[in-house]
Formats: structure tokens, C-alpha cells, sequence
DNA sequence: TGTACCCTTTAACCTTACATTAACAAAAAT
DNA sequence: ATTTTTGTTAATGTAAGGTTAAAGGGTACA
């Protein structure tokens, strides 16, 4: 199950160990935004929703804590893990004053911070069924649940779809009567962007097109050496 | 939220530490239960209901992995602490595998551990809200009653589950309709994600249905990759 | 101290689901 | 006119799931 990714928010403000950790997290399927210091960490917080945030305690203008409160009064849900220098005992009983979920030493081992994500992730999740408002797309007559992977023609039957078709017309949805670069696709679901992926990607079009024939008002168009465009015509 | 004192069992082979911890936590209004090693640790647990259990790792004749095992096969839910001797990796990462809440390392300091504790008391409080009265469900037209772990069809009688049968229907018909991730029930049930514990699932998956199969507006789906779907089909 | 029983895991074999690649046709761009 | 890009169908190989049976392990009771 690695269906959407986790958003992370990585507050730290050593560039270099930051970076690395981002590409770390990343290429274990998070998304991550990383700001460099409390202050940028709030705004960034505030502009998105988040399922963790990671928090360097040490950090100038703003220290991990401060952030965590603030943080806390927009939020008491989010998990938060602090990143200490050393273990000093004030700063972990702080930690978890401010409601910290955990908290990691540097130096840590990456695949230890990986396993603490998963398991205050999954923690988490039981409760946090809320949002699956995201997953469900109207494109002209059909009702695609992308959770589900299935696709309605008229509140009839559903249809099955396999991961790839699932999340192509995803992205296309989200892209309604508007272009769908081809290079977003192929990175975002192929991962990889060459002629191989790009055939691939052709088949896909074909497959997802021949689902939607029932509805003549949708359809999916070609742009030449651009992508694809999802339109719904909508006739009164 | 004041409440009776919880629980704790704690094990630990060094007498003089031991004694010491078992004090400071009394001290602390918590009732304190102390085995001398896993063997005897395992007794006292099955003997009575604890809210919480601290493991020495490093003991004679059972470790706290061992022990941890034997208790989750009793009780996937009560919050385990390891006492881990030093910050190894593999000790950690161990830990997280049997479904640890968190570890310490010795010597560790008291507040901070009593900290932890509090901490994890608190999740277990409010997520336990939810879903703890939820030992029935109506499935289509069976009854499953997940305390006593038994699954009624139309009133008749009853059909006895086996804990990992009872434990997985109970977690597909709390994500009735909706995906109910494979990673969910093997971390939750079987407490470890490989090839081999999802075969297993896969067999309890195959029981499942056919228990199911009196009814047949009750049925599981599987979504290829991701989970299962434990689906009621409503015709009036 | 077996041995009968229950539960779980492992094995085996088969089916289905998916993604990629190939192959060829049709459009579009140059 | 010919090279690129796209449309579409089919074939292939691999991974995941379905199901049944046998093996393994623990427990209770004779």
C-alpha cells in the first residue's frame, strides 16, 4: 500500500544534512517540503496539509519548540518528531510537552527514523478517514473512486481498474478540460521518463479511452508533443 | 481525566534496578507488577490485565523480544516499552517489528521514561475511544461478536472463529465498503509484513469467505496490490 | 507422556491481474 | 516525402491472489 504519498514537513536548517534527508524520504515515496527554519517552517505549514512534520530543535530566529506550539494551536493532530542534537533530558521532557509523538538523536540511523515514520503514520491512520473526499473524481456521466480503483458509468456496475489506468485518469481528472503534460505523468507514475514509458503511457490513453466511450461527452484529446487534455463537454 | 491507577508490568532481571523502577513508578501512582525474568513475566501477564509492559531486553533464559511475541499473541494492543542495554540498530529495529510504542536506553532517566509513559497512555486513551466498544457488527446477515469471537448467520447458531479469523474480519468490517489495506492487517495481526505472513493472510482470506458465503449480498474483493474490501450489497 | 485437538504456517498448484514490449497503422509535423 | 509522434491491439512475462492440503507447534486431558 504506498497509494498516495505522505506529505512531510521537514523544518531544518543545516542545508546539507536537510537536503539529504529530503532525497532520503523522498525516495522512500514521501513527499516532502523542507524549510530551512521556523520561520518558513510555519508559513509552509500553514499553506498546506501535512500527515508529519519533522522538527530540528536547534535552529536560529525560531527553535523547533516555538514552531512545535505554534504548529500545535493550528493543529493538535499532526504528528511531530524533534530532531535533538543530544539526548539532554530538558529538551526531551520539553519535547513532549509541546506533544511530540517522538524524537530522534543526531546522529541517527536513517532506517530507524523510517520505521518511527510508518509507525506513527499507521497510528494515525485508523483515525484520520476523513479526507477521502480526494479520491472520488465526477468526469461527465462516470464516478471515479480512486481509492477503490473503480470507475461508474451512471451509477451502474463498477469497472475495475489496475493501478496504472487508475492513477492516469486520476491525474487527468485533476486536470479536467485542461492539459495533462506527458512528462507529469511519466514522472509522477512511471518514475521515469523515456520512450519506453512513454509507449506505455500510449496504451494506457487507449485503455482509459475505451472505458469512457460510453459517455460521448468525454473524452480525451491529444495536444502533438504535449499530452493529453480530459474534456466534458456539457450540453444542457 | 483522573482514573484508577494503571497497570504496568514491569520485567526485569537485575534485582537492585528493578526494585528501584518498580518504587519509583509505585511513587508515581501506578501499580507495578514485577517479574524477574520473561518466563516468569509471561505468567503474570496472562494472570491478569495490564496497560502497559516494560521489557528489559537482555535477560536470561527469555528475552524481551521473545516475551513481546508471546505477549502480542495475547494481546495485539497493549503498549509495549523496551529497556534496551545500548542504542543498537538491530535491537531497535527488532522492537518496532514485535510492535514496540517506544524503547529506552540504559541508563536512561526517570522523568523521561515517566514522561513516555504518560505519553503513551494518552494515545492509547484517545484512539482507544473510537474503536473499543466495537466487538459487534452486523454484516449483511450475519452477527460477528468479536469479544467472544464467534459469527452468527440470520440468528442461528453460532460459528466459533479462531483468533486470526476473528481478528480479521473484525478489522475488515471496521473498513466495511472501503479498502482495508493488506500492510494494515499484517502489521496489526501478524505484526510483520513479508511474503510469508501475507500468504498466510491470503489463507485466512479464503476462510473468511467461506463462512461468508450464506449470504450472498456479503462478499470480500480484493484490489490488486493493495488490500481487501469487505463489501454488503444493500438490495431492498 | 503420549495423543488428540486446535490453530497457524508453509507448500503446492492454479488462475487472474498487470505492465511492458512489439508490431503495424494513422496523424501530425518537418 | 519522410520522420516523429500517437492510436490501437495483441503477445509476453511476472507478480499477486485463490484455494486446498499437509506440516508444525502448542495445550489439555487422559
Amino acid at each position: 500500500m504506498e497509494e498516495l504519498n505522505k506529505k512531510i514537513l521537514l523544518v531544518e536548517d543545516d542545508p546539507n544534512f536537510g537536503t539529504v534527508l529530503k532525497d532520503y524520504l523522498t525516495m522512500n515515496e514521501y513527499t516532502v517540503v523542507h524549510a530551512k527554519n521556523g520561520m518558513e517552517g510555519f508559513e509552509k505549514f500553514k499553506k498546506d496539509d501535512f500527515d508529519l512534520c519533522i522538527l530540528d530543535v536547534m535552529m536560529p530566529y525560531k527553535d523547533g519548540f516555538t514552531l512545535a506550539k505554534e504548529i500545535r494551536e493550528k493543529n493538535a493532530d499532526v504528528p511531530i518528531i524533534f530532531l535533538t542534537a543530544k539526548a539532554m533530558k530538558e529538551d526531551v521532557l520539553k519535547g513532549y510537552k509541546v506533544g511530540a509523538d517522538d524524537y530522534l538523536n543526531k546522529p541517527f540511523d536513517s532506517e530507524v527514523l523510517l520505521m518511527k515514520i510508518k509507525a506513527i503514520m499507521q497510528r494515525k491512520a485508523t483515525d484520520s478517514v476523513a479526507d477521502s473526499k480526494q479520491f472520488e473524481f465526477k468526469i461527465g456521466k462516470f464516478d471515479l473512486n480512486s481509492k477503490l480503483r473503480f470507475l461508474k458509468f451512471n451509477g451502474g456496475e463498477p469497472v475495475k481498474l489496475s493501478p496504472k489506468e487508475n492513477e492516469l485518469l486520476r491525474l487527468l481528472a485533476l486536470h479536467e478540460n485542461d492539459l495533462m503534460p506527458r512528462e507529469l505523468a511519466l514522472t509522477k507514475i512511471w518514475r521515469d521518463d523515456n520512450y519506453f514509458t512513454s509507449r506505455s503511457m500510449d496504451v494506457y490513453i487507449a485503455k482509459l479511452r475505451k472505458y469512457l466511450k460510453p459517455d460521448e461527452n468525454v473524452e480525451i484529446l491529444n495536444i502533438h508533443g504535449e499530452g493529453f487534455r480530459l474534456v466534458v463537454n456539457q450540453n444542457a
